[in-house]
DNA sequence: GTCTTTTAGCTCACCACTAAGAGATTTCCA
DNA sequence: TGGAAATCTCTTAGTGGTGAGCTAAAAGAC
């Protein structure tokens, strides 16, 4: 058996013996997985009327705290993008009513930002949904295989600095 | 030892008890280390002022055959985006002189894209750094390591149907 | 206690991609 | 062979992101 990324590598040995591209054997794989993955997962959102982002948002509150709630500054480095993108996913959430924006008491530049009622109902009416996409995108792989990939991609990203202290 | 995603499960753990969000510690990894290695290769693109898009279809270009040449549709499939994404990744190749459109000889509708001497030579110039630079972010990784991993992507990502085929 | 640096959030110009669809050509098949 | 369906490339409007830079507030240095 042979996926695309085989065929690459494939390819590299012909073109450019004198190369060694064996670590695409697994960057390539990542990439080309996580567009994969995206795009399912995108559809299943779509269903709910959603984004990615904006389920990313909506989920990374709602697992936050009792209250549901964090700063944008808390929300851009949960989600790996820039301060400016925060800003415009919250201005959309805000719109529909599915997150509100509260002054901070305690710092002037501050900012809160928890979900509303209808936000809370949304993200745990989608979650679910969710879960079983992604099931279903593992089903590839057994329990055992599961775990000792989770393992080895945890073990890469903290070797490379993703780690919470 | 902890990563970001260890993180994330602990919250839902917590605040969503009765869900089993174990799927993410494969899927949040997967995307979460997309990122990050797309950012890090991004700065060696930036070097040689390209970026990765330019760079994936200068690659897949380089790699295809002796003349390094594809038509716009193989590129399409494999750098998994639109055709209108292509369109306008060839228009600013094409517009660099790294790349040269050709009407197809048998067949109308159709073009071939093959690089350019300039193309040949700047491509052939990045890659060793690529592969340096993905040597390196893969360093935290045994032999072993990166074999098993890979071995286990290539078995989801060929349950997901990304065959060549 | 002032001055500098850092941090928080937002604005805006720009950029790459998507989705839908158009126009031309080729392929399929009754 | 004629007509329908599929394929190839490009166009365009809309979208979500980046990156640089802004203002205001907080933290740190001396």
């Amino acid at each position: 058996m042979a996926d695309h990324v085989d065929q690459v590598l494939h390819q590299w040995r012909v073109r450019r013996p004198d190369l060694d591209a064996s670590p695409m054997a697994v960057m390539g794989r990542v990439k080309r997985l996580s567009l994969l993955i995206d795009g399912e997962l995108r559809r299943n959102f779509a269903t709910h009327h959603l984004d990615r982002a904006s389920f990313d948002v909506l989920a990374t509150l709602r697992r936050s705290n009792a209250e549901h709630s964090l700063t944008p500054a808390g929300l851009m480095r949960s989600s790996m993008v820039t301060s400016g993108a925060i800003t415009q996913r919250l201005d959309k959430l805000e719109e529909r009513g599915l997150v509100k924006r509260t002054p901070s008491e305690t710092d002037g530049r501050g900012v809160q930002v928890a979900l509303t009622p209808a936000g809370l109902e949304l993200v745990d009416k989608v979650l679910p949904t969710h879960i079983d996409t992604e099931n279903r995108l593992l089903a590839g792989l057994s329990a055992t295989e599961r775990e000792t990939l989770a393992d080895t991609l945890r073990k890469l990203l903290e070797s490379l600095g993703d780690t919470t202290d």
